[in-house]
DNA sequence: TCCAATTTCGTACGCTGTACGAAGATGACA
DNA sequence: TGTCATCTTCGTACAGCGTACGAAATTGGA
């Protein structure tokens, strides 16, 4: 039960769930032999987008391997003649949702290109939350990654930045965008999970919070708090807490450049 | 089997581990009553502390409430007299863990004390990276999570900024520090499940990759890809990483506060 | 001494991913 | 036209998870 893998002999194969993303642009050189058993009864794209419709109105957790099966009339173990097994399921929504989002003609405006950027990204995760939680198994060089992040090369084009400088640039703007968009998902879940909105929360433990923290001093805190416990309650647009940090980032890269 | 909670009748009553949370620094009003039943044979400090070292030596998947409890040679169920569920556990580790912490005075220089804002959070995410995982829980105002963030406000005091000001630039900080630790944590990660590290990976699929994307341009990806590859696995000093946003973003701030 | 309060914990349930192997369907070839 | 190799389908089973429930054990106060 060690998290530490043991790869013993086998020499360095190559990952097999490769072809399996890039499915669809695999150009085939020869077509090499008509297939002998049944046909498959359904594709891999539907039930990946059966696997994405899922985690959309129901989050990740919903995403059983039986509650896929289910939604086509499958027995559950026939998912494994699709897809390897659900860490690679994940991975595959990942890029397929990812090539939903249309990119869009890139600004000539440098600051629009660097705002687009973020913004797109924190929009993707808002409409598809659990995206937060997929990024960790590594949704790495899918097709549809890999033409997005070319699109967020291109934003960055041009300005007199090196390669390495690309890059990381459009680390921060696309890191940014996922921390904000990481906050707004904890706030959504903490009123799903509690059920009640943040105000009320606050309401139901004013007294608590009060006998609690009676013996520590939170001025900055306390005052900060309020102020933006009021704010973000008031701001009917969300996206108002990316634009602050956004605007500073950007900010900072121009000033960078002109230098 | 919905993932929308329904709460049905009962008024909003105040979280019970909010008084489990700040237990340390309860000052109790009055003994109320010594204890009937048998001694605890264990402190809900052990308990988390044994979690948390799980968690640092095989991960957030290994903190199960069966070895927690083997660890103390205590029943699995026994847990529950000390600790409600195990995401109530989760919040507890994490903001025990954010206690061993130990907040350093803020230096004069503005520049110097945001950066020491970013660096913190990012060193502690990589000491314990299954931080990164809790913070869906909302380990909300816990007395360590607190001081933390009085102590970060307190290093974007005093430049200018409104009160809603100084919450976003906080978050942008820590926000892109969470980033940067998670996509160290992802590559480590990846290196784990492979059993091979990121250059041997792109050794063992480098012709299986060629074949794939042989319909597919990414002129700025691939040579701005291999850039950033040499300079990820050159780098001795992963704070690499931080040090380029970190220094856009400190720039855009100043710029603010400085027009 | 006896009881009420409290902790301990064995058992059980429903859920998960998935290993295994049998059964069924299909195309290629003799 | 069989016959067989190959592929898909899927029922069963297993280990592991969080935790509900209720019985047993332990303790202090009356």
């Amino acid at each position: 039960m060690s998290h530490v893998p043991d790869q013993p002999d086998q020499p360095d194969q190559p990952d097999p769930s490769l072809r399996l993303l890039w499915r669809h642009r695999i150009e085939v050189r020869e077509e090499p032999k008509a297939k002998r058993g049944p046909k498959q009864k359904v594709s891999v794209d539907e039930v990946v987008d059966a696997a994405i419709d899922l985690a959309d109105a129901e989050g990740l957790a919903a995403v059983t391997m039986r509650a896929i099966a289910q939604r086509f009339g499958l027995g559950t173990m026939t998912l494994y003649s699709y897809v390897p097994n659900r860490d690679a399921l994940l991975v595959l929504m990942a890029d397929q949702v990812t090539g939903r989002t249309v990119l869009p003609d890139l600004p000539d405006d440098t600051r629009k290109r660097l705002a687009l950027v973020a913004h797109l990204q924190h929009d993707e995760l808002r409409a598809h939350p659990w995206l937060l939680e997929v990024q960790d198994v590594r949704p790495w060089l899918g097709p549809n990654m890999s033409d997005r992040y070319e699109w967020q090369l291109q934003a960055v084009d041009g300005l007199g930045l090196t390669d390495l400088e690309m890059d990381q640039t459009v680390a921060v703007l696309v890191g940014f965008a996922g921390s904000i968009a990481r906050s707004e998902l904890m706030k959504r879940r903490a009123e799903e999970v509690t059920g009640m909105t943040e105000a009320e929360w606050w309401a139901a433990n004013y007294d608590t919070l009060n006998e609690v923290m009676a013996g520590s001093h939170y001025p900055l805190a306390g005052r900060v708090g309020t102020a933006a416990g009021e704010a973000y309650q008031a701001a009917t647009d969300p996206a108002r807490e990316l634009d602050y940090g956004l605007a500073r980032i950007i900010d900072g890269v121009l000033a960078h450049v002109n230098r």
